[in-house]
RNA sequence: GGAGGAAUACCCAAGUGGUUGAAGGGGGCGGUUUCGAAAACCGCUAGGAGUUGCAAGGCUCGCGCGGGUUCAAAUCCUGCUUCCUCCGCCA
């Protein structure tokens, strides 16, 4: 969300941000907020007004009646009545002006940091760099859930029997290799200083409508049934939660949280081939980053952040690209955005594993997250990225250490929390 | 889950319809005194949001949160949240 006074002071800025996201039919909405917005004030303008004279005749009227004036208390009284009409004709027209300002607002997305490549949609994002040499190896790489079964360590059908399709019976092996991931994934963000958090994983519903749009809850939140609260679908949910409507002391950030948590999403929507298997599902386990910071520091950590995860994946011998969204396929709220990809040696080619974003103040904007430092008053940046998202990011693990008698390398790092295994054996 | 009680500013706390847009105390800040400090004394201290104005400033909102009653709400009604005490249940 923008501000305000951005948009009064500068719509043009406001519409050519709109037009390198190529949304154009939002452009009228530039326009409209400023309109609205002229006329809000004049309604406001003059009911405070009228808000102003009625609390100064009130107060006369107490004064009357402690001298016990009746007749000229009542006269009062009727002063007061005969602009209670225009008044209260006022206040109707300043709470719906204000929502359909906000309603706009929320849909006009967040300027653009100036470094983003200008393309209409995900097939214009640009590669930054690779790491890790993308390895074709010289057997067939079979289905991940084939890898996986070779190791007796999954079983998709009872989990269709017992909770449906998109879940999971992780079993042995595969599954201690999960929270071994998890595990090292959680220190590996100990080890550079950021904060472990264990985060609520269900959040009212006022929170969810503070985190995200309408049609977001639609698609991903499932719905505790009898109570006001949502599953979470990924931990910057309940992380930024936690700040919603603070107002933080200037030396108390940066604020460099990791947290864990499950994610459950509904996942509504067609999906290709390759998103079966525990690609894309829905319940998995996630280690995330979250960093609220100084407007000038913003960039420097989000630099850091993905950057970070690179690290981690090739701590495990998992070659990554980044990729940078470009300025169509960047989320509303987002000023910046790199996937981080890693490669399938089956697909022969790379697949999401990771998001970093930096929403600048826009998303603090929203949810009031506000700091008070040495120069008074500002909102603070907000940044949230993935450490690692297993099972998905499994496949990416098992194909690149699979060996070609179906045996899984594990990496060095990994080895403290597998029991010293150097190498999963399958089982069939 | 049930029954009671509570929520007021940085902290404690008074306040049950009208010069309370919030007493009093503590703390903090400034001053007097002192070689310096302590003590004492004097003064200031509501953080925030919006709006108006060139500015100084004005106005509106704001007593956990949301509605309502009233000319007027911290105060009355109502829904919710959180905390405390007790009971029940439970990893």
């Amino acid at each position: 969300m923008l501000d305000i006074n951005v948009v009064r002071k500068n719509p043009e800025l406001v519409k050519e941000n709109i037009r390198k996201k190529f949304q154009d039919h939002k452009l009228a909405l530039v326009d409209e907020v400023i309109a609205l917005d002229t006329q809000y004030r004049q309604a406001k303008t003059k009911a405070d007004d009228l808000r102003a004279q009625r609390n100064s005749l009130s107060k006369k009227i107490g004064v009357l009646m402690g001298q016990e004036k009746k007749d000229e208390a009542n006269a009062t009284k009727a002063l007061v009545n005969a602009m209670a009409k225009e008044l209260s004709d006022l206040e109707s027209t300043e709470e719906p002006l204000l929502d359909q300002i906000k309603q706009r607002m929320m849909q006009i997305p967040n300027l653009i940091d100036p470094t983003v490549p200008i393309g209409k949609d995900d097939s214009e994002n640009v590669e930054r760099y690779r790491v890790g040499e993308a390895v074709i190896k010289s057997f067939d790489v079979p289905y991940h859930i084939d890898i996986m079964e070779k190791l007796a360590g999954v079983d998709l059908d009872a989990a269709r029997k017992v909770a449906g399709n998109g879940f999971y019976y992780l079993m042995g092996d595969v599954a201690r290799l999960h929270s071994a991931i998890l595990s090292f994934a959680r220190d590996f963000m100990i080890d550079k200083g950021f904060t472990y958090v264990i985060p609520p994983f269900m959040i009212r519903s006022e929170v969810v409508t503070g985190v995200m749009s309408f049609s977001e809850m639609e698609n991903m939140m499932y719905k505790i049934e009898g109570e006001d609260l949502y599953l979470i679908g990924t931990s910057e949910h309940s992380m930024i939660g936690k700040f919603i409507d603070t107002i933080i002391e200037e030396d108390q950030l940066p604020y460099t949280y990791t947290s864990y948590s499950p994610c459950f999403r509904k996942e509504v929507g067609a999906h290709g081939i390759e998103e079966r298997g525990v690609y894309r599902i829905h319940q998995f386990e996630k280690q995330e980053m979250i960093v609220v910071c100084k407007p000038e520091d913003s960039q420097k950590w989000f630099e850091f952040m993905y950057k970070t995860t690179v690290d981690f994946f090739r701590s495990l011998d998992i070659p990554v690209r980044v990729l940078e969204c470009c300025s169509g396929d960047l989320a509303d709220l987002k000023s910046k955005s790199v996937d981080v990809e890693a490669w399938s040696p089956r697909q022969q080619k790379y697949f999401e594993v990771g998001s970093c974003s930096n929403l600048t103040d826009a998303q603090a904007r929203r949810l009031q997250i506000r700091v008070t430092g040495k120069e008074g008053k500002y909102f603070a940046h907000t940044l949230n990225n993935t450490v690692v998202a297993p099972p998905r990011m499994l496949i990416a693990f098992l194909e690149n250490n699979l060996n070609e008698d179906g045996s899984i390398n594990i990496p060095l790092p990994l080895r403290l929390y597998m029991g010293g295994k150097e190498v999963l054996t399958p089982k069939k």
